[in-house]
DNA sequence: TATGAAAAGATGAAAACTCATATTTTTATT
DNA sequence: AATAAAAATATGAGTTTTCATCTTTTCATA
């Protein structure tokens, strides 16, 4: 690894023309939004979870027996990914998975009896979090976001045959 | 891999209660945040970076010379991940380190000539698409969110230096 | 009803990531 | 000034994640 050493002299060095980033919706959205989770993602791993384990669990407690190309896009997880997820989490004994009768390239995901009992008690706790965090923050700065990312989700969402 | 076969009889098996999801903040939020950015994270790959790779580049652009520690905070990257990123882009001579003179356990980030032109482009590609993506959303959900999301960064990043 | 295209999942191999810890340098305490 | 604690970065090793591709099954259509 080669390091120069250098004087500190050079001038300030910025971009000379307005800085991106603090205008950046993109930026800002991602930004807020890990700043947000952050908490409650600490206290998913205490529960022995990785996030997108809670996010399967999440999403199954919503609409058990989803298949899992649906529960990819839902979770944010790349299908092979979540694939192998999956497999860990039915080791587990969190979830099994069960072949669509009808569709036999399909396979659903259920809970188990353990699974849905963890997604209960996540969920809850999920909740009473968000109204904690909402309460913390200044004005109606919570509920703004909320109704906006909800008209939002609404828009980006629209065609997913939910 | 075992997987069961088993008739599509039962109940439609939902949590009983109300969705969780459709309601979860953090959840909406992450959602849109990943909907939103998904056009311009592919046009990144498209121009060679991943997407950590473009976080450290905007990053730099707007404060060049930062050390590796305040970079991770900014660009949302653990520390030891963003060491060996930094690797990468050194060998790509898009950037370099230098030690610093005042506090030798620090090493600044300085974007290279090329660097700091690819940085450009992106920004001002960046600058673009967020206004294609703004004025595709309906009525002034973009701006809305903009707005919020700013407040809200301002809130959460209180106390961080700069 | 054959046949090619598409959809759903699984999987091997390579690359990336994480975690704990080591090293170096600085700061704070006695 | 000596020493302990903290800060900044690097690194080894184990685990995950990704990418491309394979298999199986269904769909479209000629």
């Amino acid at each position: 690894m080669t390091i120069k050493i250098v004087e500190e002299l050079e001038a300030p060095a910025t971009s000379g023309t307005q800085p991106f980033l603090p205008d950046y919706l993109l930026f800002l959205t991602a930004s807020v939004s890990a700043a947000m989770s952050e908490e409650f993602h600490e206290h998913v791993r205490t529960r022995g979870l990785r996030v997108p384990e809670w996010r399967v669990l999440a999403c199954l407690h919503d609409d058990d027996g989803q298949m899992i190309t649906r529960l990819a896009r839902f979770a944010m997880i790349e299908q092979s990914r979540l694939t192998r997820i999956i497999d860990q989490m039915d080791e587990r004994g969190l979830l099994e998975r069960r072949s669509d009768k009808a569709d036999r390239r399909r396979v659903r995901i259920f809970l188990t009896r353990t699974g849905a009992r963890l997604a209960a008690d996540l969920v809850s706790e999920a909740r009473a979090h968000e109204k904690r965090l909402i309460k913390r923050l200044p004005d109606s700065l919570g509920q703004d976001l909320k109704a906006t990312v909800k008209r939002l989700h609404a828009v980006l969402w629209a065609g997913e045959q939910d």
